[in-house]
DNA sequence: ATGCGGATCGCCT
DNA sequence: GGCGATCCGCATT
């Protein structure tokens, strides 16, 4: 309804960032998706990490690592890059103008199509029909990708920058104030095998206090308390 | 609230 | 041949 007045679709230079730069400006966007019948989706992204090149051990691009897999993190900044995890689930990345680095999508604020969300994510479940709590349609990088029909098949190698693109696309929220939020800087999520100096630097982000957010780093929210407080 | 095991397969060595 | 940038279901605290 009223969501969509001077909501302005991303272009070529919002997506020409650095990764952690990127990373960052992501969070208060929103993602939008258009299926083959016309439905639209939408999702605030809520939770970010950076995926560096050479240096980052927890990177699919470590040590300048290239192969056709990982090929849309070197392409231009903008690019999809997806990728299949644990033989069933896909990861959604945004390339920045780092070649080799991108930003992972952890978690999105479910907005608009949440019926149709939410019966996607109920086909993937094993047993009959559960009862999702809204908030949570997308908390997790692979839910994300079933709750919105995002797949390597589908989407890899889209160009976001391409306002041709009918298919996938990010909005800026205009009443989305980044000053009024505060967004918590915690280690990445599933990268221990990267070794400890990289599974813990503080390379994912997420909003304080969003319901949809994938993983609470509790101790660290405790300290930007008390840092606020002050 | 927290933790563990299983599912499942494309990609790289 | 082996390994995940995960999720789900069930068990235990």
């Amino acid at each position: 309804m009223s969501s969509k007045i001077n909501s302005r679709r991303l272009i070529k230079e919002d997506f020409n960032k650095s990764c952690g730069d990127l990373s960052l400006y992501l969070l208060g966007k929103i993602l939008v998706r258009k299926l083959e019948d016309g439905t639209l989706l939408k999702g605030r992204i809520v939770e970010t990490e950076s995926y560096l090149g050479g240096e980052d051990r927890g990177s699919h691009s470590y040590n300048g690592r290239r192969t056709t897999a990982n090929e849309p993190m070197y392409m231009s900044a903008g690019t999809c890059y997806i990728y299949m995890t644990y033989g069933m689930y896909y990861c959604f990345n945004i390339s920045s103008s780092e070649p080799g680095a991108a930003v992972l999508l952890r978690a999105l604020e479910p907005l608009c199509g949440l019926e149709t969300m939410e019966r996607m994510r109920d086909e993937k479940m094993k047993k009959g029909r559960r009862i999702l709590k809204f908030s949570k349609l997308c908390d997790g990088p692979s839910k994300l990708c079933i709750a919105m029909n995002i797949t390597k098949d589908n989407l890899n190698k889209a160009d976001l920058t391409d306002p041709q693109n009918n298919t996938i696309w990010l909005e800026d929220d205009p009443k989305f104030d980044s000053k009024k939020i505060t967004v918590v800087h915690t280690s990445r999520i599933g990268i221990a095998s990267a070794g400890k100096l990289w599974a813990s630097r503080p390379l994912r982000f997420y909003i304080l206090n969003n319901d949809s957010v994938s993983r609470r780093d509790k101790k660290v929210e405790k300290e930007l308390e008390l840092f606020i407080n002050d």
